[in-house]
DNA sequence: GATATAATTCAATGAGCGTTGAAGTATTAT
DNA sequence: ATAATACTTCAACGCTCATTGAATTATATC
């Protein structure tokens, strides 16, 4: 189980957590609890989203670990959910690790007829089909 | 149609590209055009995918434009692909706004009991579920 | 006790999408 | 012309998953 080409990161995880974020409604409570917004019924409020769709979501985020779940003490009923810094600061880096536009290498010629070296001015780019 | 609240980003846009991101296998094909391996049937060999396979996933990938499509003209059989560099800086920088850790402000208290305001140490955190 | 509040859990539905295997297209070689 | 190469397109299957509406849990108030 040797890599040889190591990735920059681990590529199923992070497909994973990606997946995760692929939806705008989980982006937007993402967002707002990055403003502060943090109990159920305010996110549902302002993303007019039915209170178990909420909890659905949140809870998507919260096995990712990407949000934190905490009980008000005073009254039990109100939960509230924060950002988890670590988390999404790493998922962060790797992000920009990952699609770093400096990782571009130049294109690799052992492919292609003969495997005869391809000049830029050889190829012609496709049309977008119309 | 005005914003109050407006976001780092739109946030549709963005969740439209990462779900085109949140897949193992376009990751690697990602991953593998970065390093210069530019051509189905390399692509194929090294992701031990078949032909047909790496075709549907290069064309979610230009379709979201982040590959270029380019044809050898010494070869019409050979088609080569590329990672677009203007559309992955910009999702890179875009990512990297919306997800900045340095956006997690404090908690603003206008839900929970009575909007009293609350203190952290009157909060516990809720264990995961066993 | 009974009721109200905040949130979760459950079952069913339906759309989206990766995969499969076969057929089709375009280009080049013989 | 015929065959081979490189790649794409098509149709069908199956699984995942967001959504819906109702039921349930937990806590607090009356």
């Amino acid at each position: 189980m040797e890599k040889v080409n190591s990735t920059p990161t681990n590529i199923d995880q992070l497909a994973r957590q990606l997946k995760v974020l692929a939806e705008p409604k989980r982006l937007f409570i993402i967002h707002h609890l990055m403003e502060g917004v943090q109990c159920n019924c305010e996110l549902g409020d302002v993303l007019q989203l039915a209170p178990n769709l909420v909890s659905h979501h949140l809870n998507v985020l919260r096995e990712a670990n990407l949000v934190n779940v905490e009980r008000d003490q005073g009254d039990g009923r109100w939960i509230y959910y924060s950002i988890n810094r670590e988390v999404l600061s790493e998922l962060s880096r790797a992000f920009g690790v990952f699609f770093d536009p400096k990782r571009i290498k130049p294109r690799r010629q052992v492919c292609g007829p003969k495997s005869v070296p391809v000049s830029t001015s050889q190829i012609l780019t496709i049309n977008e089909r119309s």
